[in-house]
DNA sequence: TTCTAATGACTGTTATAGTAGCCATTTATT
DNA sequence: AATAAATGGCTACTATAACAGTCATTAGAA
């Protein structure tokens, strides 16, 4: 069956590429095997050589998590708590009307 | 049929909800609709929903993706390049043992 | 050198993410 | 006030991720 292909920009790709090669390199630091890290996580070897290989089709979550066992940073450039990020994001996201307005074009162009 | 759960980590689960209401406010500070951006993304409305609600369960492809179109940044702190970064960590994974050998014990507890 | 275990790469099965589509509600218009 | 569109929250269907398991290769320890 043809799989049916979905494009994403560059920037998303080299993104999930070095969250992967972070990940592959807090776990070696670490001296961990796949399988060891795996266990940890909770998930397959292969789910996790998906990961570290940078495979747009993992699961968010499982990603952040492994990423988290071997101690690699999500956010945070700063040493604020994620916590907090979200909380200032929450209270920009009040100062925005709730339902964002499609502009109606009432120009008639037809000049 | 009873959903075999599974944990996650208060880090992983924080920076996925960070990670989507950063998106919902890079939508509407931009004033795109949810429906606007899905469509710019390829993707249905229900899924930017999840993801804007930061839910594990999602691609990590999808979300980078979203995130990319919405100008959110996904590491990059400094302004090194991604391709840097991954060549940087490329180069530090080099340096470490191709394989990583679980410590046998051969030490006899039975003293 | 020997030998064990880590890695890379598959395969088929099962659980579930992503989907379209729907409806009710609510907001920002006019 | 009336309208149209945005949002939130469902549903059932389908595509596919995650899984267990296998095998070949190879690095690293003994």
């Amino acid at each position: 069956m043809m799989a049916k292909q979905r494009t994403y920009s560059r920037y998303a790709l080299e993104a999930a590429v070095l969250m992967g090669a972070q990940i592959k390199l807090g776990r070696k630091q670490r001296r961990w095997s796949e399988q060891n890290l795996a266990d940890r996580a909770g998930i397959s070897r292969a789910t996790l050589q998906k990961i570290e290989h940078g495979e747009m089709s993992c699961a968010v979550g499982l990603v952040f998590e492994v990423a988290t066992l071997v101690g690699v940073k999500l956010f945070e450039p700063n040493s604020t708590p994620l916590a907090k990020h979200i909380e200032h994001t929450q209270d920009k996201l009040a100062l925005l009307p709730q339902r964002i307005q499609t502009i109606k074009k009432p120009v008639h162009d037809d000049f």
